[in-house]
DNA sequence: AGCACGCCGACT
DNA sequence: GTCGGCGTGCTC
């Protein structure tokens, strides 16, 4: 236990972003304190939640003529946070250009902040579920593994890691996992593991799989989750028992990477690759990158797991970086063949189609046999904008610079920006003709043809075809995804309409059939890495069919890939027809080494908010002749491109704009934010009429 | 971010 | 006369 302090201490406090106070406050404390140790302390004329971060150093020294505060109590009962949690905040906070404070009440469970000391108290007298302690070598050799489970599963065994284990949609990662959990919670009785998943949909279904496996051995209490779809209250139990230690697995979403976990000895990100890891407000982390950072600073193995890894994490571990040991477990168990990738060239298809008719045909086929269809739109509600042909009117909203959607199940035009909705106009506002008609479609659209396509078809149990959509609108209710879900399950559903949403990780076992009816959005996207969104997506896609083996014996039910495309020959095509991500990713990576960019370039991005493009962008060129007139460290090695408006350049009546930063060297650009962010802080005040800035490091799309 | 202070319109 | 609008500015 490292010494405590007293006389001064420094104290990280929820101080936020914008307020130029970057570290923690020096406050007055009688009574020795631990680092670590949880407290309340006055601020302003509030009282707020504080982590004491260390003594007071001479250097650090209060403003002129402030007098310190007092500390004004201690929160009994709960450990002090150890050194391995700081360490992994102030990391963040460093790396990420955030103030400590908020990076370390981000972190803690927020009922922490809303309990008064009473509260507290009597929530701790609670006993603490006790853990059973057994032998556990049997439960190792209870998981059964295929030869490439268990070559794969030695290998982590053997060596220190981190590892990115590539593996095919149903190859058994899940079970390599369990693996590792198993042996890392036997080796020893305080020994913890934290399994992230992308998303809060995930992550039932896995905790049902760990408790089963778990809960025999160490008890109930030994599997918690810890993700943000929670009660505050089941928060704050998760976290405590992680914090404590009767909880030996952390099941949970990126912000389970800032769960205090003292015997941490295993981390796992399955999934690596998903965009979901990156936080897209207040700290900008990867739960990915700190996963890494995490375990080699805490000692524990990594894990990451991908059947299409991030390129960062391929170049990782590549034998000619080697940073990671790639682990390859290519076949899938218990499942059929990965389908066939059937395209359909729309250039000669008849016009206008939303269903080419080759895949018309191939759909009602499946249904009138009894097998599901998935049909994949990354576009919800019915049309993406209303247009009127008579004065060209369009459904724009009034306040961001981007269309209202129409959305025909509650009549509405709503802006997926900012949410903003209204009720559909009987005529056209502009010029009042009656004729306005939907441009492009949606999810709710398809849905709507597919039912009326399909209005005759009959299934094998003699009723009408019935078509259902799984998107953000339908499952907005809370249990609305579980129930739905539950409805393909049990086989009322022949086909299934849906965003990306029902792509990952849902496991449709009689789903033989998978059409993407538009996917080429993303070929020529401006955006660098929509290519390899794209890929990950249709290979997770083609993961949802013919999973179930007894489904697709039946030669005519061998599972098929759809893709309506007007571009059937492009490369990413051709190496998803094989189902070679390696090939698609050296290509990828040879553009991008070309290029100059990531993984072979690092870059952040500068975001300017203000009332007028003019002024943010006028920041933005002020805050960099400030960075070149200095001139900063690191800016010999970083390139600053002129600042842009962002695609969509007014969300809430707030415009928007951003600056690129590019540097071949992490340490430069790191070198060069540090020194920089003084500067943007002083910016700010010149600038009449800014909102906010903000930086994103690595950020995830441009 | 909160939460103050601060200086100008419509209510009891 | 004051209740309160939300524009700036600070928090050890």
């Amino acid at each position: 236990m490292s010494h405590a302090f007293s006389g001064l201490v420094r104290v990280a406090v929820s101080t936020p972003a914008h307020s130029s106070v970057g570290d923690a406050l020096s406050y007055a404390s009688p009574a020795p304190l631990p680092p670590g140790q949880l407290v309340r302390v006055p601020l302003g004329t509030r009282e707020v939640l504080g982590v004491v971060w260390d003594g007071l150093d001479e250097a650090t020294a209060l403003p002129p003529g402030m007098a310190p505060r007092a500390v004004a109590g201690m929160l009994e009962g709960i450990a002090p946070l150890d050194g391995a949690w700081r360490a992994l905040v102030a990391f963040t906070a460093r790396y990420y250009q955030r103030a400590l404070g908020e990076v370390a009440l981000a972190a803690l469970p927020p009922q922490l902040r809303e309990l008064t000391p009473e509260q507290m108290a009597r929530r701790m007298r609670r006993p603490a579920a006790k853990t059973a302690v057994q032998d556990s070598t049997n439960t190792i050799e209870s998981i059964a593994l295929s030869a490439e489970q268990a070559s794969a599963a030695a290998q982590i065994d053997a060596n220190p890691g981190p590892f990115l284990l590539f593996g095919s949609t149903g190859s058994g990662k899940t079970e390599v996992y369990m693996y590792c959990v198993a042996r890392a919670l036997a080796a020893s009785p305080t020994a913890q593991a934290l399994v992230m998943v992308p998303e809060i949909n995930l992550t039932p279904q896995l905790e049902a799989r760990f408790r089963e496996r778990f809960a025999p051995l160490y008890g109930e209490a030994a599997v918690v989750s810890l993700h943000s779809g929670m009660t505050n209250p089941q928060r704050l139990k998760s976290w405590l028992a992680a914090h404590q230690g009767p909880a030996r697995i952390v099941l949970g979403t990126r912000m389970a990477v800032f769960a205090s976990l003292p015997g941490l000895a295993l981390i796992v990100v399955d999934e690596e690759h998903d965009a979901s890891y990156k936080q897209q407000e207040g700290a900008r982390y990867s739960a990915r990158d700190l996963a890494l950072w995490r375990g080699r600073a805490q000692g524990a193995k990594v894990v990451l797991g991908s059947a299409t890894p991030s390129l960062e994490s391929w170049h990782a571990s590549s034998p000619e970086v080697g940073r990671y040991q790639r682990l390859e477990m290519p076949s899938r168990i218990g499942a059929g063949a990965l389908p066939r990738l059937r395209l359909v060239d729309m250039g000669q298809q008849p016009r206008g189609a939303v269903f080419a008719p080759p895949l018309l045909a191939a759909i009602t086929e499946r249904v009138q046999r009894g097998e599901q269809c998935l049909v994949l739109l990354n576009r919800r509600g019915f049309a993406p904008v209303l247009h009127c042909h008579a004065c060209g009117w369009k459904s724009d909203c009034p306040h961001c610079s981007a269309h209202q959607v129409f959305h025909k199940v509650d009549r509405t035009l709503r802006c997926h920006h900012c949410g903003f909705a209204q009720r559909v106009p009987r005529a056209c506002p502009g010029c009042g003709n009656p004729d306005i008609a939907p441009v492009g479609r949606g999810t709710e659209q398809l849905e709507e043809q597919l039912a009326a396509l399909l209005r005759n078809v009959i299934t094998p149990e003699r009723r009408a075809a019935r078509v259902a959509r799984i998107d953000a609108d339908s499952t907005k209710p809370k249990g609305a995804l579980e129930e739905q879900l539950a409805q393909v399950h049990a086989g009322e559903v022949d086909v299934l309409v849906g965003t990306q949403m029902v792509a990952k990780g849902h496991d449709f076992r009689r789903i033989t059939l998978v059409a993407a009816v538009q996917p080429d959005g993303a070929l020529f996207s401006s955006d660098f890495r929509a290519p390899e969104r794209l890929f990950a997506l249709l290979m997770q896609a083609a993961g949802r069919a013919g999973r179930d083996a007894r489904y697709v014996a039946a030669q005519e039910s061998a599972p098929e890939m759809w893709l309506q495309t007007w571009h059937p020959d492009h490369a990413l095509y051709a190496a998803l027809r094989r189902h070679d991500y390696p090939a698609f990713a050296q290509q990828q990576l040879d553009e991008r080494r070309t290029a100059g960019m990531p993984p072979f370039a690092f870059q952040a991005l500068v975001r300017a908010d203000a009332r007028s493009q003019e002024v943010a962008q006028a920041f933005l060129q002020s805050a960099a002749e400030a960075a070149r007139a200095a001139p900063l460290p690191g800016l010999d090695q970083v390139f600053l491109f002129p600042p842009v408006p962002l695609a969509v350049q007014r969300v809430a009546n707030v415009e928007r704009a951003q600056m690129l930063l590019e540097s071949p060297s992490r340490a430069a650009l790191q070198r060069f934010l540090a020194a920089w962010q003084p500067l943007l802080h002083a910016e700010r005040s010149r600038h009449k009429g800014l909102v906010r800035w903000l930086v994103d490091v690595d950020p995830q799309a441009i």
